[in-house]
Order: structure tokens, then C-alpha cells, then sequence
DNA sequence: TAGGCCATCTGGTCCT
DNA sequence: AGGACCAGATGGCCTA
């Protein structure tokens, strides 16, 4: 049940996560036995200390062992920790590439002009979902001139923005995206094709191409 | 050098 | 039991 990104159910290693892999080595967590929970922990360092785990011991020591099952030596049972985590580390590691590999092919859809930074990952969802609501807006638009072919005079200023948030398409940035010189806020504002399409509320949908948004 | 962004590790929780 | 998902922690890299 686990919603695969279309056309990507496979990990692909893209330009973006296979930039920088260090990959400390698996063979490198290793996992000192009585590593106090430090705030300058080196990294892959800490692991589960034998029993407490590096934060919240307590809840570790609840864990139930022995019992009736058959007697596992210390050392098995390290090993076989240790084989546990290296391969959830491994799911997640597997997992991350794929969201990685989702916000490339969000990134991919989205207009960008080719000598732009690469958007963030924030800036990415925050853009996408601005460029939604625009293009959304676009299309109302669209049927809304159609129909006013046969109804006068259409009133401007009845867009709305989808969760409600203020209709002008100054928001197009907002309101998820207000923080710094590097929201897509600010990355777009030279733009001016974009903004300047979406600065009116009364546009007519002849002039509000797709081009616009380049 | 501080701050932002990112990849990775890790333990907890929920679900199958 | 094991996998998926999540959030916290940490260190590396880059830029203003």
C-alpha cells in the first residue's frame, strides 16, 4: 500500500543524490557499547548502545529478552541488531533517494529558467503548489471568459486561492512562501513575465499564456 | 564564521 | 517479525 511515485518505482539515482554519497560505510557503524548519549556525538558512532539507545534509554531496558525464547548469546544478539538496523538503514536510505528522486521529477516539471539555482526542496513544494493554484486560476479564467461570451461584463477580482488565502496573485508566493531571499518568493520575482501576468486580477485568459509562467 | 540545506543514522510508532 | 514512515540529531558542504 505504499503510494509509489509514478514512474519512478524504482530508485533512480539522480543528478541531486548522487552527488554526495559518503556513505559511511556500513562496516563503519560501529557500535561502541557504552556510548553515552552526547550532544557531540560523532557520526554513525552512537548506534543503540546495547540496551538504552542513544536517547530515551528507559524505553530500550523494556525490552524483553530471554524470556522463553531460546538463549541467544550476547554476541548473537549484537549481530543480529546490528543486521536489523544496517538493513532499515539501508530502507531508509532507499526510501530518501526516492523522495529525492520525486522532488527531481517535480522540479523537472516546473518552469525554471536553466541558469536558476536549483530550487530547494521547500522551494520546490512551495512553488509547485503556488504553480497549481496558478495554473488552476488560469483555467477558471479560461471559462470564465467563455462564458461571459454570453453574459457582459465578467467582474475582475473573484479569484480566489484554493485554501482560501487572499485572491490576488501577489500571494502567488504566499502563504507558504514569505520567508527569505531565497523563497521562490524572491527567486521568481524576476519573473517578471510570471508576476506580471499574475500581478492582475482582471486578465484575459488571451493574455495569460503558458509562456507567461517562463 | 554563522546559517541554510542536505544526507545519513537512529529509535520510536504504526501497520501488515 | 519486519517494513514503512517519521522526527530528532549530527556532520559536511556551501555561501553571504
Amino acid at each position: 500500500m505504499t503510494p509509489q511515485p509514478s514512474g519512478a518505482p524504482t530508485v533512480q539515482v539522480t543528478r541531486e543524490t548522487e552527488r554526495s554519497f559518503p556513505r559511511a560505510s556500513e562496516d563503519e557503524v560501529t557500535c561502541p557499547t557504552s556510548a553515552p548519549p552526547s550532544p557531540t556525538r560523532t557520526r554513525g558512532n552512537c548506534a543503540e548502545a546495547e540496551e538504552g539507545g542513544c536517547r530515551g534509554a528507559p524505553r530500550k531496558l523494556r525490552a524483553r529478552r530471554g524470556g522463553r525464547s531460546r538463549p541467544k548469546s550476547e554476541l548473537a544478539l549484537s549481530k543480529q541488531r546490528r543486521s536489523r538496523r544496517k538493513k532499515a538503514n539501508d530502507r531508509e536510505r532507499n526510501r530518501m533517494h526516492n523522495l529525492n528522486s520525486a522532488l527531481d521529477a517535480l522540479r523537472g516539471v516546473l518552469p525554471t529558467f536553466p541558469d536558476d539555482a536549483k530550487l530547494t526542496k521547500i522551494e520546490t513544494l512551495r512553488f509547485a503548489h503556488n504553480y497549481i493554484w496558478a495554473l488552476t486560476q488560469t483555467l477558471r479564467i479560461a471559462d470564465h471568459s467563455l462564458y461571459a461570451l454570453e453574459s457582459p461584463a465578467p467582474h475582475c477580482g473573484e479569484l480566489g486561492s484554493p485554501g482560501g488565502s487572499p485572491g490576488d496573485w501577489g500571494s502567488l508566493y504566499s502563504p507558504v512562501s514569505q520567508a527569505g531571499s531565497l523563497s521562490p518568493a524572491a527567486s521568481l520575482e524576476e519573473r517578471p513575465g510570471l508576476l506580471g501576468a499574475t500581478s492582475s486580477a482582471c486578465l484575459s485568459p488571451g493574455t495569460l499564456a503558458f509562456s507567461d509562467f517562463l
